[in-house]
DNA sequence: CTGTTAGTGTTGCATTTGCAACTTTTTTGA
DNA sequence: TCAAAAAAGTTGCAAATGCAACACTAACAG
């Protein structure tokens, strides 16, 4: 997995942070990051924690748009925090190190080996993001809630590289990420394993066949 | 909107081009590009014509993954497709100019101004991919299809600054982009127009009140 | 230890959706 | 210019889904 800080040794690194003006926060468990930040211009990086970007419908449906766990970086600016639905919550306490994007285009040591390799890292996770989105989409554009929650378990199967895992969610976010409602959920889920595909208990999956 | 070869000048970019190895190519109307290139690493740069992403699922459904227009940047390595339902179809006569990823963050000239340049218009492009697949992802996780497509066309109105706009898809490739039935689509299109929220007729939209 | 909250599991029912099968209209290319 | 193909538009119906409202269990905090 790619990392932001790879090849870059403690003092760079010290000295990257300070040039980009680096600051960094600690959240409390359930609180939101918006009411603290700033929505303009930011790239988070997860020290350690979990923190969720979700939106809540008008109706009250939560849906995840995004879950991050330790090492994941958000953006303020690509994310849709300027739609008042949006918002992101630190689902454990949590350490985020933020800096702004502008001073990442426009450091003054540009030609530094240091500022070289970080621009080369965050490309390549931007790539990773685009990857994962993709992922997204492609369960997302699935027609039915079997198909949704298949394509899912199979991703997090291969990514695990293992037919029995744990789910990063429990079922009533797992619902919310894969935007079905939660009770048509459990019914299929009940399907899944009345028909052998599945099997599920506290938390861990297998994938049976 | 970001472009590749932002503050690069023409002999800059012809330096640039032969570095990477750049290689540009046509396709025919209707033609898919796996055919002639290779899925590993490639990111391919639209010069002119469309080009769409599209998955068809084992019953012949077709979803358009991604859209791209004249100067969007698309990523063989990002996309799924290692998935074989995934394809990549000229929509129109297209040329593209292809650069391995991997020969991006491994140039010679990495101090060179115009590298420089380059890497943050990547970024910059990479940021945008990121924001419009979550503008995506903010539209699929709409549970009906009714919101799907006012949200849908809630964002197109905004992006070109107006109510009465041309939309960018015919109806049937609007289903396939929403990844939803073509026939219930119309019949909600229908129940929008009946309710006076929308007036649409040959591909032009306008939104109402 | 225990009351409270969060999460799991289930069901009935109305609504929405997808599917299949059409007709009509528009576009295209030979 | 006209036949064929593509797109738009429609409908009935079965199946899937969302919603509301439960009961039950696990986890958690004071």
């Amino acid at each position: 997995m790619a990392s932001i800080f790879k090849e870059i040794g403690t003092k760079d690194k010290e000295k990257l942070l300070k040039e980009l003006e680096a600051i960094k926060m600690f959240f409390n468990k359930n609180s939101s990051l918006l009411e603290r930040i700033s929505k303009s211009n930011l790239i988070g990086i997860l020290k350690f924690g979990s923190v969720q970007i979700i939106r809540t419908d008008y109706n009250g449906n939560v849906i995840i748009i995004s879950d991050l766990r330790e090492g994941d970086i958000f953006s303020t600016k690509f994310s849709l925090l300027d739609n008042a639905e949006y918002d992101i919550i630190a689902k454990e306490d949590s350490e985020i190190i933020f800096i702004d994007y502008d001073y990442i285009l426009n450091i003054n040591q540009k030609k530094s080996i240091y500022y070289q390799k970080f621009l080369i890292n965050f490309i390549n996770i931007m790539g990773e993001m685009i990857y994962y989105q993709n992922k997204r989409i492609n369960v997302l554009t699935r027609k039915t809630t079997r198909e949704k929650l298949l394509e899912y378990f199979y991703n997090e199967s291969r990514k695990r590289y293992s037919k029995t895992f744990k789910l990063d969610f429990n079922l009533t976010e797992l619902a919310e990420y894969l935007s079905i409602d939660r009770a048509a959920m459990m019914r299929e889920i009940k399907h899944l394993k009345e028909d052998k595909i599945i099997e599920i208990s506290n938390g861990k999956l297998t994938m049976l066949n």
